[in-house]
RNA sequence: CGGGGUGUAGCGCAGUCUGGUAGCGCAUCGGUUUUGGGAACCGAGGGCCGGAGGUUCGAAUCCUCUCACCCCGACCA
């Protein structure tokens, strides 16, 4: 391709909007251009790399024996009215009427649709166990669009949807999804992990994320640093402490006035204890009412393992006013001790003894409490966030580390739910009606390629994978008037096209010095530097972006040399 | 949805407090000289100052309403 003949908007200047690496240098590369929050034009450099991503997942997938479709995007509100989702699907899913008045959505998943496609197409058990994929463009009206390509609400994914006869058969096409997986984010040249992860509404009972390891991911990773267990923070549990348990001094529950003190720092500030020794208690409400969940001082809550602890529907941490209205105590005074609302508290309190906790009058707090001398022992369950440092709960041995990621890729369980709701059935053996079980695997196409760049760049711009990159090698022409580097530039850009190397020639009359900024920001593994002084001596300039190392090389031999450099690349990317 | 911020040339911004016919840098177009890491000089074009209404002799500037975008939070198959 030339860079004379294509649109490669580059920017000097980071445009305003964009908060994260890849978002700015995606807009600043001339990748892509916002049309409105959330959603993106992808110019040519852009789409090149996004084809590129979506093709190994292609490749993959029909590896894998998934078979490509292509539905709908916009779907008919009955289906979502059969499953349930039109009215428990929020407001993140996009409606609108027909001229008919009749009622759509823009699809933001589509388990419906296949259910629905399958259900009238698969009788029998022996056209499973079956998986159908796409590659389509989703809409999800976010609450809040951000990050640019990382979470947009237009946005490409790959989904796929699996159908089995029975648990061990799902199964076994779960985990045929899972390696597949693992394999395309290899390719893509990711450093990722695999985690367990929370089902959500969804239910089903496994679940496992595809994070790829950035700074600016927006999801929270535990993983041990001895065996393979990681999970996400929503899920991740903590192992047994290891602080030895605190035996009991004997000493009598007190009652101690501490004025003005409301946090848990304050508290142990004010009577000189650690915080590991002082029970924070936090108000929760759901619409079957409200209880308090005890932690450890030090701990954090994870509201979504309470979430599901708890009955009913809503759950939340009512404002102070209301935790007053519901306790009669003032919120930095709460405590177990005499509480009228029902208590859970966290394993890390199960033998923890001469704790400090509010006195449930304004004011004052309890030091020296004792489980089932001054409170009977309460309900204990996982309630808090791992942290790092924490022990793993599978081997024991290893300790978590945290890391933030990007969550590229799900893969969930479904079991029965929809083509339960929505009737699918096929002939068993026996003759007998059978509901299937379903899998579903999703990737964000779209999404992997920001993560691709919050992963791969410096200073200057994007350094690609070489399996993502929009061109191989980009060659650099000094100088367009010289005829004689002109002429070379030509038949190189044609010898490489021929060995099957991408390669993007500047041929703008630009200053080189332009030529050279824009080249590092788009980011081609390799550059060729034809002109100048080398010309005359027969040499050209082999330069690697990814160390900016670069060498003369002759230039009868400079096509044979990329030929030869790119495939050492590949090769080490496949490793 | 709650809180905060920003809308002025293609991009990045100043001007708004204190009302008086709109400016800087980059980019664009023409010319000259340059030519290995975002060139220099000369000249030119480009704005209903997000939109509507109001106050005023006069509004980018003050008031009211509205729209869009960005950030924090809540939310998230």
């Amino acid at each position: 391709m030339r860079l004379s003949q294509t649109l490669v908007p580059t920017l000097k200047e980071n445009p305003g909007e964009a908060q994260v690496v890849s978002h700015k240098l995606m807009l600043r590369a001339g990748m892509i251009r916002q049309l409105g929050a959330g959603i993106y034009s992808w110019l040519p450099l852009g789409l090149r790399v996004l084809r590129k991503v979506e093709n190994i997942v292609r490749e993959e997938m029909d590896r894998a024996g998934a078979q490509e479709v292509l539905m709908p995007a916009v779907q008919p509100a009955e289906l979502w009215k059969e499953s349930g989702r039109w009215s428990q699907y929020g407001a993140e899913l996009l409606r609108f009427q027909d001229r008919g008045e009749r009622d759509f959505c823009f699809g933001p998943t589509h388990e419906e649709v296949i259910t629905d496609l399958v259900r009238h197409e698969l009788r029998s058990y022996k056209q499973l166990p079956a998986n159908f994929y796409q590659i389509q463009t989703k809409f999800r009206d976010e609450v809040r669009p951000r990050f640019g390509m990382m979470r947009g609400r237009e946005f490409l994914m790959k989904d796929a949807y699996s159908f089995d006869l029975d648990q061990e058969s799902l199964d076994n096409s779960y985990q045929i999804m899972f390696q597949a997986y693992q394999a395309i984010f290899r390719r893509c040249g990711l450093t990722f992990r695999a985690v367990e992860a929370d089902t959500g509404a969804i239910g089903g009972s496994d679940s496992h994320e595809f994070h790829v390891l950035a700074g600016s991911g927006e999801d929270e990773i535990a993983s041990c640093d001895h065996c393979h267990y990681a999970a996400n923070l929503e899920k991740a549990v903590p192992g047994p402490l290891e602080e030895v348990a605190l035996t009991s001094s004997g000493a009598a529950m007190e009652r101690v006035e501490t004025p003005g003190i409301r946090t848990i720092e304050e508290v142990a500030g004010f009577l000189k204890v650690p915080a590991h020794q002082t029970v924070k208690s936090l108000v929760v409400e759901t619409s079957e009412g409200a209880a308090i969940l005890l932690l450890r001082g030090d701990h954090e809550l994870n509201e979504i393992k309470a979430s599901h602890l708890l009955e009913g529907e809503g759950f939340h941490l009512p404002d102070p006013a209301a935790v007053q209205k519901l306790t009669g105590v003032t919120v930095g005074s709460l405590g177990p001790v005499g509480a009228t609302l029902p208590l859970i508290a966290d394993y890390a309190l199960e033998n923890q003894t001469d704790f400090v906790c509010g006195a449930n009058q304004e004011g004052w707090h309890l030091t020296g409490v004792c489980w089932g001398r001054d409170l009977p022992r309460p309900r204990f369950a996982d309630l808090r966030n791992v942290r790092a440092g924490d022990r793993c709960p599978r081997c024991e041995t290893g300790h978590f580390s945290l890391d933030r990621g990007v969550e590229v890729g799900h893969v969930f369980k479904l079991g029965d739910k929809y083509t339960r709701a929505m009737k699918m059935t096929v002939l068993n053996k026996e003759g007998r009606e059978q509901t299937p079980l379903m899998g579903c695997y999703g990737i964000g196409v779209s999404r992997i390629v920001a993560a691709a760049i919050e992963q791969n760049h410096d200073d200057n711009g994007i350094v690609w994978p070489v399996s993502l990159a929009p061109f191989h090698v980009e060659i650099l022409l000094v100088n367009p008037k010289e005829t004689e580097a002109m002429e070379l530039a030509e038949s190189l850009y044609n010898r490489l096209g021929q060995a099957n190397l991408s390669t993007l020639l500047d041929d703008r009359r630009e200053r080189i010095g332009v030529k050279f900024k824009d080249a590092d920001l788009i980011g081609a593994p390799l550059r060729v530097v034809i002109g100048g002084r080398g010309i005359k001596e027969g040499m050209v300039e082999v330069q690697s972006r990814h160390d900016g190392a670069s060498q003369k090389v002759e230039i009868g031999a400079v096509a044979e040399h990329l030929i030869e450099r790119l495939q050492a690349l590949m090769a080490e990317a496949v490793v």
